[in-house]
DNA sequence: GTAACTGCTTGCAATCTAGGATCGGTAGAT
DNA sequence: ATCTACCGATCCTAGATTGCAAGCAGTTAC
């Protein structure tokens, strides 16, 4: 983990988040606001397992891509936050999604919110971020507009009615 | 390999492409225009080993990201493309890049390809990906301003003399 | 003829991953 | 007070993946 291959921006890139869950649990947090430990296990559409979320929460904290804090409902309920650095894999993220839904099987349903943000392109990207600061970094919201993750989330709900997964 | 987690576009795109060689590959066929086996494996920056090397090739293969071709000059000698599908992905390596750079520690010489690609924006991806399909697909010359890969190559090459590494 | 080069395979040890059961502690309802 | 559900993890085990070094048969240049 510490030494590293090379100093490619891409390859730093992908050894700082190129396995095949780093990315999803940044995702859930991201898209469904999945904040505590329990809701990234039992909701994850991938079913995580346990003790590899465990890992990788750790991981993530350790490399600055979230911060964790105590909820003070429960002692022993911990609360996590998307970092900037993590943040800023909004337009990335973008894009995978973009590239997916046109070049793999993805199901229409779960395209929506790339499509979304696809069409959105930069300027959604840059109101969903700010929000994101809002919610996860305790910045002040800035309120114009309708809310980008509203959107996102309307859109996703309309096209689950009817349309089992 | 033949199940999938999810329908996700995100998902799915990780389950392609989400594991620590498979971009790695396509990035030095696409900005190094490695296109031999013993070009990618002799001349990759991080040293991939021959039979991870097979593995990813043979994947890429089944995957649909690369073709492969006899070589004419030498009868043993294969000859790999990119395809469109992987051509596609120009606008995810730019982004890739562009964050690598700005939250790891890349090698300054390393990141001028990456920030010339973010500086281009999608005007310089599109004129790449035109360059891509020309070499990997056998496209006709679209032939306007300077060839974007001449441009990326130069500002490497300026950035290399002097600095070792 | 021989030496270098071609894409690729094999064997092996070490590491990483996945799934499931389990842990000690907390909170709310009865 | 006690039962039940929940909390973020951890442990164990098996299996898959990875990395390294060596080796392969066929091809080409000298």
């Amino acid at each position: 983990m510490s030494e590293q291959r090379s100093g490619c921006p891409i390859n730093l890139t992908l050894e700082a988040l190129g396995d095949k869950w780093s990315l999803l649990v940044i995702r859930d947090m991201m898209f469904g606001n999945r904040r505590h430990f329990r809701e990234l296990l039992t909701k994850s559409e991938e079913g995580i397992a346990s003790n590899i979320l465990a890992d990788r929460l750790k991981r993530l904290l350790e490399a600055g891509f979230v911060s964790r804090a105590d909820d003070p409902s429960h002692k022993q309920k911990a609360i996590y936050s998307l970092s900037e650095k993590a943040i800023q894999l909004v337009p990335l993220l973008a894009h995978m999604g973009a590239w997916g839904a046109r070049h793999t099987d993805a199901t229409h349903t779960l395209s929506v919110r790339a499509h979304l943000l696809e069409q959105g392109g930069p300027a959604f990207w840059d109101a969903f971020m700010d929000e994101l600061r809002v919610g996860h970094l305790g910045a002040a919201p800035k309120g114009t507009g309708p809310s980008a993750s509203a959107q996102m989330q309307a859109a996703y709900e309309k096209a689950m009615k009817g349309v089992k997964q």
